[in-house]
DNA sequence: GCTGCATGATGAA
DNA sequence: TCATCCTGCAGCA
């Protein structure tokens, strides 16, 4: 569950199941958490949180466990007596009042004092997060013309958690798809028209994917597919894996680039270069 | 069983 | 920009 509103919707999940109450049991598979393990007994979960793609569980003692899923991670909710059926291997585990929330094969897992927390290598250089810090289309035009993001290609850029955390290869495809712009395309390149709506798309569409768990493609569109009866990573997105199809709004095949290392996929006719 | 790829991120060059 | 690590899994013998 990789970009930004996945890891939200699962720090909800996992809110949900243990904010406000107290841990009876906790358990870290990495050597120097296990031993902290303990002391975490008997704390309160305050709120359970995400920033970019870290999750973030607050302690009432003003600790917090930070996690970063990275690709494998998967959190996993159940009663403290049943063990899920994963094939996976545990990380974490805390257990509330009866209530589990497992965390298994994430990797990146650390325990902070909120007070230093700003200084934790991965999140201190965070851009804020689209769906908590309450980021606006004003601000997030005004930001994306920063003297540092300004003359970088949008394909890079949105993929930089400095610029705004939370995105990810999918969301950068399906961003620009929306916004009819070419990854080569520089803010410092875009007409006012252009680099609002921009700025109207990085929200929107990060935002729909938090609502519809994933789901980016415009409903009609993804009605239209399922209709058809393809595959659920075939009406989940716009163009995100989409290449040889074609493109909902004008009919061209969908290309799939290489960019960054990473794939992308874009309507050669909607989404022209320069 | 093996290979390659993946919604991520880093560090060396 | 590339190799590398993290881990799981789909696809293919």
């Amino acid at each position: 569950m990789p970009e930004g509103p996945e890891i939200r919707r699962a720090a909800d999940r996992v809110h949900r199941q243990l904010a406000g109450r107290r841990l009876d049991h906790a358990w870290f598979a990495f050597p120097d958490l296990a031993g902290q393990a303990a002391s975490l007994i008997g704390r309160e979960v305050t709120a359970v949180d995400s920033w970019g793609k870290a999750l973030l569980t607050r302690f009432d003692d003003g600790r917090v466990l930070y996690s970063h899923n990275q690709l494998y991670g998967v959190w996993k909710l159940h009663d403290a007596e049943r063990e899920p059926d994963t094939g996976r291997s545990l990380r974490v585990r805390l257990v509330a009042e009866g209530r589990a929330a497992s965390l298994y094969s994430a990797s990146d897992v650390s325990l902070w004092d909120e007070a230093t927390l700003k200084d934790h290598p991965f999140l201190s250089r965070l851009g804020p997060d689209l769906l908590t810090h309450g980021v606006t289309e004003a601000y997030a035009r005004d930001r994306l013309l920063e003297p540092r993001f300004r003359r970088r290609g949008l394909g890079g850029l949105l993929l930089d958690q400095s610029l705004f955390a939370g995105t990810g290869n999918y969301l950068r495809s399906e961003i620009l798809f929306f916004a009819g712009l070419h990854h080569a395309s520089r803010p410092a390149d875009l007409e006012e028209g252009a680099l609002g709506r921009l700025a109207v798309c990085v929200l929107a569409v990060t935002r729909q994917a938090y609502d519809q768990a994933g789901v980016t493609n415009r409903d009609d569109w993804a009605a239209t597919d399922r209709a058809r009866g393809a595959r659920r990573r075939h009406w989940r997105f716009a163009v995100f894996e989409r290449d040889g199809l074609p493109c909902h709004a004008c009919g061209t095949s969908i290309e799939r680039v290489t960019l960054a290392s990473r794939r992308l996929y874009l309507c050669p006719r909607c989404q022209p270069a320069r």
